[in-house]
DNA sequence: ATGCAATATCGCAATATTACGATTTTATTA
DNA sequence: TAATAAAATCGTAATATTGCGATATTGCAT
């Protein structure tokens, strides 16, 4: 077939795997790593930054949003984007309780 | 084109990308927990548990081996797999590393 | 309203992922 | 050595991802 087959799976794995396929392309890698630097970025230094296109970055921009990572806001007449913080820390959470768990039941 | 731009990104941050998409899959992250309940478990026994079939499974069970995270032994006729703990604390330790770099750089 | 600069979306081609049935390989046991 | 059971690999179809050029949209300034 070749879908996912998320319905077999429980709604805390299918979140874990979500928030990691968000991190599964460097390039949004190096997003969220550039956008905690400058905190407030405009899609086009971000991407002459990382060195894609701009439809490009903007598309991963939009990944990395609806993971519920990013805020945005207009200032001025470009738009700036920032982390989450407080849904970036619930992301940690999220995979530090995924780590733990395994670490504590193994071996 | 459609590839993977790997090589316009520093090697750690591809490392987080590739950790972060062996993640990615809802099975994997199952098979992981599964594993790490019973700790030395057969790929039967896991295809059954998460309901995915056996070819499937010992697909998934590679990538993860692929990615470090797996150890493997023949005890009688069957292999069993059981996570490095080692090589799991230093995945723990990557994601963290890049979670607390970006929350303390931001805002 | 018009022009401008920034960002988002569309359409597409190349490639990667996912899942499974069929088959092969591997390690033990009779 | 032959039979076995378990796991890996092959082949394939369906779908998803990635990246970019072209175009549309957005918000401000004149």
């Amino acid at each position: 077939m070749g879908v996912t087959k998320r319905h077999i799976h429980s709604m805390r794995v299918n979140q874990i795997a979500d928030l990691a396929k968000m991190l599964s392309n460097p390039a949004r890698v190096s997003i969220i790593e550039y956008i905690g630097d400058c905190d407030g970025c405009l899609c086009q230094d971000i991407s002459e930054k990382i060195r894609l296109s701009q439809p490009t970055t903007s598309q991963h921009l939009q990944v990395i949003k609806r993971a519920g990572i990013l805020k945005s806001q207009f200032r001025g007449k470009a738009q700036y984007y920032s982390i989450d913080l407080r849904k970036w820390e619930q992301a940690q959470e999220l995979f530090n309780g995924f780590f733990d768990v395994t670490k504590a039941k193994c071996c």
